[in-house]
DNA sequence: GCTCATATCGCAACTGGTTGCAATTACGGC
DNA sequence: GCCGTAATTGCAACCAGTTGCGATATGAGC
């Protein structure tokens, strides 16, 4: 968040050689992916899908949904982003790369936190102590009531 | 699980009088709710969304998903079920009353686990010391590997 | 048992996302 | 610079779920 604007004018780390990557695993390197790569590499923290599909299609009228998601799906898996599920159910895209962490949701007024790595040091850490299940916590949405709204609700 | 096929010829438990509960709160008692609660008072633990509607038509063919969904709301909100996101967003319902627990995917293998309650009582709990947070239990799911599939991957 | 307010329903359109398939096109080899 | 093949696209249909609204019907009051 260098910039005060919500769009940075220079690419940004990882996104330099995206199609070296792509290519290096018999990948292609298409005006579709070159949109997304370039929307994506102006945006910062999260955004859902549909505005990724929205933001895309202002560079590029023709840009077609699955598409979007399809190349999102290439780009998680060559680690250059990761989604997790907002409490609704809806996709949400976190750009790499960036502090792993998941996130917190408040039923009641919907505002939404990060939880740092070391702060669900302690679920992830029990799981695989009692389970041997390696936690996903980019993966990781936890809903319930924030501080605010936990109080509001006593206090009437 | 007392039986060995999928269905129970008793209703269960807090079935008994929905209606009466609804009535309480000035809500009404309609064929289509019958319906639904009729579908699930034969469940065992889990069940997606479109799973239920589509037992709902199997009882009543004329039922509509919408009403279906909403109905699923208002029981929520009565107590009777909750309900959370499986790994890929898509709506997964509980049927209470059961211990209170949230849920494990794999993204390797799919299988599904039940954390009870006091197996999130690490993360609960430091979530409510450091933010005040009161995290909704029923509601997490929690994505990553499991022990199986994470041997299977060192082994190669 | 009739009436009325309003909760609920059915429907149709829509949102977000996925999938199968035929047509297109990137790009390595020549 | 052309060729062939396999990755990718566009499209259209679909899935899960939601929403707005006019029509219907529950159930409380009389």
């Amino acid at each position: 968040m260098s910039h005060p604007g919500s769009v940075r004018s220079s690419p940004d780390l990882a996104w330099t050689d995206v199609r070296g990557q792509l290519r290096a695993r018999g990948l292609r390197w298409t005006p579709q992916r070159r949109t997304l790569i370039e929307v994506l590499s102006h945006t910062d923290g999260h955004v859902t899908g549909a505005e990724l599909v929205e933001r895309c299609r202002a560079v590029d009228p023709t840009t077609i949904p699955s598409t979007v998601y399809r190349t999102l799906d290439v780009l998680e898996e060559l680690g250059l982003l990761s989604h997790s599920h907002a409490a609704d159910g809806r996709e949400e895209f976190h750009v790499l790369p960036v502090a792993v962490h998941g996130h917190l949701y408040c039923i009641s007024c919907a505002t939404t936190w990060e939880i740092p790595a070391e702060e669900a040091a302690a679920l992830v850490s029990s799981l695989e102590r009692s389970r041997g299940f390696a936690v996903d916590v980019t993966h990781l949405s936890i809903a319930g009531r924030c501080a605010v709204c936990t109080a509001a609700l006593t206090a009437d």
